[in-house]
DNA sequence: AATGAATGAGGATTCATTCAT
DNA sequence: GATGAATGAATCCTCATTCAT
């Protein structure tokens, strides 16, 4: 059964079962020993691939942000001007992989952890000043000075729409959280607002 | 020693010292002890008072919202007109005794708390229909059939600035909360916005 | 079954079956839950008094070294004269209650201890200090200005003699022991060595 | 890359790097993957050399063993006379390669590996009968009946001393060692003692 | 009312050892 | 010959909780 080059499919595996694991189970007071049942092996491998559970922890956390990162990224390769890629950044973000129950639940929970993880905090603050560079740079050409206060104002709409899911029972509705952003957008924009 | 009427006093120590111990801690991993400690008694006490770790902190959130809405309902006592209103709202919630950075990261926890404990999930949600409908009451004489949109749009955003002051470091700036959510609110209200 | 004051009671259990612990398996590698066994009780409690297995070795050794210093006391106390003193520090040394086999493989596994532990290092060295002044203030009077090295040779001589007791099967023979040490001590102070 | 006769020399890495560890750590607590490290392969192969890790420790003890009798007898090999033979067996025990911190160190650990492993403790008895049957032949034709005892007092001060130097901190100093020693061998002679 | 005493039930982590390649 | 992969079996330690006093 051993073969040679198993560490990143097992790396592979244990991330994806710590959100999982954590997005199930709605906390951080997930048990490695659980996190490795799911993904198929013995806690002391977990261990031997990522020294603490502290350290799979932000491994996961940085995983999410990669994630999320790619699907921002490949989003706006497919859009033109700035109003669309403002829509390409707010559907990124509750597209179908971020905003599945597991990984909004996930999120919820590392943002807690960014409180005692120095580690966590700045991942935390890498998104956010993605997000906000991302809107920016999109909403200048919109509404010109009033841009920054703009953009703070949706990054923080994004956020709060994000955290009110996690206490939603029921599946994530992608389109009304996107179309609730996209209102505010609007406003913002001085479009016919709804 | 023992003292007659000690038990409201108990109670609320230890109330203060969960939440105190929980937004120091950042987390929800306080142990009884630390709290016991904190509030000036043995753990056993606690546990006498409150029956489990659980029903403490549920206790405490629910403290934490009483708390909340007796804030509320004072800045709506003394404000005129929906304007007024809308305005004593937002600014209630980023008081100084809301926003302190231990409630901040109490509530924070309290939210993932809501996951695992229906208790939790079931105050949250009556905190969620209190800020809907005082929102909402007050939008519709200004903003007639787009109130629900906008109520929600707004309830969503304070949440977020809620959300991102967590990760903040440094004290909270309740004004800039405040003015954030305001000129949100001005744009909804189609004053001119900023 | 729980009463006050067992504080005392238990530590003092717990440093007894910790020596015993030691001596009986021969190295430090022994369990908390061994010792906690031996003492009656749950490893939880061991941990409860002494915080940590480490703190717990080292009350420990603290234990055997107060119990040989009490001996000493006693021992001199009873002496006239520096011939007879250094008669009952060597005595005291192979005294019953430190020459126990459990006694003597504890004593020699704190010895490896203080390779790793700075406070073992420093017991020892107070142990260690302690004998040496002993003899040496015994030794001048007999010798002169050969004090410091022949005391030096006796403490060295009482090591050797505890050590290789170690490795002896069988129990040791307190009177064997006393009877090398002295006879030393007859070379150095001129008397017929025998 | 596997070579044809490339047992012996991992062996021999296996052995020292065990010595060195045990030596650099300060007790027996060392783990096979540390050891193998050192020696620059992995735990496997130093489980499919030695077995085990006790044979690995019992190994390693005897090769300082070995190296302690061949210098001994090179040092006797010298040597003419009983005063000088005995003065190349005090000196071979302190000699550069035996009296390092690591080597003492290691010395140590095994002493107390001996109340547990019974092959260790056979080597120890190998130790000690080689040094006192040394000691006691050319002690015989110095001081006659007298040599039995003799030999006992100065093999265990040779113990003595070596073990008082486990707990020194700084590098051993070999010849006040050897001169501690002579100047009790020297009592024992009745030459001028100092 | 209040607490010291006590523990059972875990949980993270380590490590010697095995095995297929 | 050599190793990466893998794990079972500990071990220390923590903590909520109970109970007699």
């Amino acid at each position: 059964m051993p073969k040679l080059g198993m560490e990143p499919i097992r790396r592979a595996a244990l991330l994806k079962a710590t959100i999982d694991a954590i997005g199930d189970h709605g906390s951080l007071e997930v048990t490695v020993a659980q996190i490795a049942r799911r993904a198929g092996m013995s806690p002391a491998l977990a261990h031997h691939y990522f020294g603490s559970k502290d350290d799979m922890f932000l491994a996961a956390m940085r995983h999410v942000l990669t994630l999320y990162g790619a699907e921002v990224r490949m989003a706006l390769a497919g859009a033109e001007g700035p109003r669309a890629r403002l829509e390409a950044i707010v559907r990124a973000g509750f597209g179908p992989s971020n905003f599945r129950p597991e990984a909004v639940s996930a999120w919820l929970n590392f943002w807690t952890m960014a409180r005692q993880s120095p580690g966590a905090a700045r991942l935390l603050r890498i998104y956010e000043g993605r997000l906000r560079s991302n809107l920016l740079a999109n909403l200048r050409p919109l509404v010109g000075a009033r841009a920054p206060a703009a953009a703070e104002r949706i990054a923080a709409l994004i956020d709060g729409v994000y955290l009110r899911q996690g206490i939603r029972t029921g599946e994530p509705d992608p389109a009304q959280a996107v179309h609730l952003v996209l209102s505010a957008l609007a406003n913002e924009t001085g479009e016919t607002p709804q």
